[in-house]
DNA sequence: CAATAATTTTAATGTAGATTAAAATAATGC
DNA sequence: GCATTATTTTAATCTACATTAAAATTATTG
């Protein structure tokens, strides 16, 4: 039993409690499951995809997880962890509203180009069970209103120029978002993307020159 | 059959060709399909669920595409030529590059929010077949290409601040592409996204006062 | 209204892929 | 090295679709 007494506690001594074999085993699954799924989507990827590219059978995942969906789930969550940290060290790091909203979409593309990816597009959340599917909207509704709180505060401290919180939210987490689909890794673009991303997606946020578009 | 001699021709007399009962009623499931495509992804939707939504078997399907795969294929061909027509319409009616992106935003953000919508997110090519997938590719890579060249030329003319087009280009697509993966048909927010997306996405390309993030 | 063509349904068939149990192998602690 | 526990595989089973053919229904035309 992989959490039993002596065992368990030994590994302790030496590691950190989340890097047992079995865990780092499962975080390999995660995140080739998210590989595959921001591929070809959830239903798209038969497990076998998935455990090709670990080089396991696909009935070892079930050693890992219950069953696909408990896969799925897992990805969302684990995506929804790292952007969950991304946003509260922005808003720890940063003074201004300002500087959160810049630091959250830097730190957030990083994790995403960076040795934490492949991370999981969260696209097919109605496919997921009631319970696991109300969880991962509760925690994405979180994620949007914590962005739209940091503009509000950078309209509020001066820092941000008056807007539309909930769209520019939805433009900004919509860009970073469809990231997956275009990134697969090169390490080159991965650095262009972290430079850039962050200064393209708050420029938005300083101009004062807004007027009616037509 | 649908496409022979006389009564084709006496149809045509009365109505696009566009137009006959076959095509309506094609249209009708291409939008449904999307719907459904966008919400459970490709593999994720069966026929049946689509059909369902029309009223219909999923037997009846057939009679309109070949299967289900040339189902999606189509509803990507159909969002691609509704995006390349909103690109050549900005192109058309803007004179510098910063009008033409401001107007291709408009356009397609338009068309997307509007009554041609559900339009398909494109986000499953890999499943698609090969020579399906290669014409999908090759006509987003064109659509991209285009859009590049509308920031370049603003960039020349002076309408645009100078900009890592490729990123920014990434970014302002992805925003506009993601877009049906949180609006649902509420026609108020419609309103919203038209009338705050297309600044919102070209603010970026006013601001002058670029300097490196960190 | 009859005849022909267009559309849809009913009823099978076949297959991919999720899931499971039992057996086999690999790792670990003593 | 032995015993135990952890991990993976092999080999079945089971089910949800996709797909098809033939029959039924609905529309169209002269």
């Amino acid at each position: 039993m992989r959490s039993d007494g002596k065992y368990r506690q030994i590994l302790k001594m030496t590691a950190k409690p989340d890097e047992t074999r079995f865990e780092l085993q499962r975080h390999r699954i995660l995140k080739a499951a998210a590989a595959c799924f921001n591929q070809k989507g959830y239903s798209g990827t038969s497990l076998k995809d998935v455990s090709r590219h670990l080089g396991l059978t696909d009935a070892a995942l079930y050693y890992y997880v219950k069953n696909k969906e408990e896969l799925v789930f897992q990805c969302y969550l684990r995506a929804a962890e790292l952007g969950r940290e991304a946003m509260e060290r922005a808003v720890r790091d940063g003074d201004t509203g300002f500087e959160q909203a810049l630091l959250y979409i830097q730190y957030h593309v990083e994790i995403m180009v960076g040795d934490a990816g492949p991370v999981a597009i969260m696209s097919e959340i109605p496919s997921l069970k009631r319970v696991h599917r109300n969880e991962i909207l509760e925690v994405s509704r979180q994620h949007s209103a914590s962005f739209e709180t940091i503009l509000r505060r950078g309209i509020e401290d001066g820092s941000i120029a008056p807007c539309d919180v909930r769209m520019t939210g939805n433009a900004i987490m919509g860009s970073i978002n469809w990231i997956p689909k275009w990134f697969h890794g090169k390490t080159d673009m991965a650095a262009d993307i972290c430079s850039e991303f962050p200064m393209i997606l708050t420029l938005t946020l300083k101009n004062q020159d807004r007027r009616p578009v037509s």
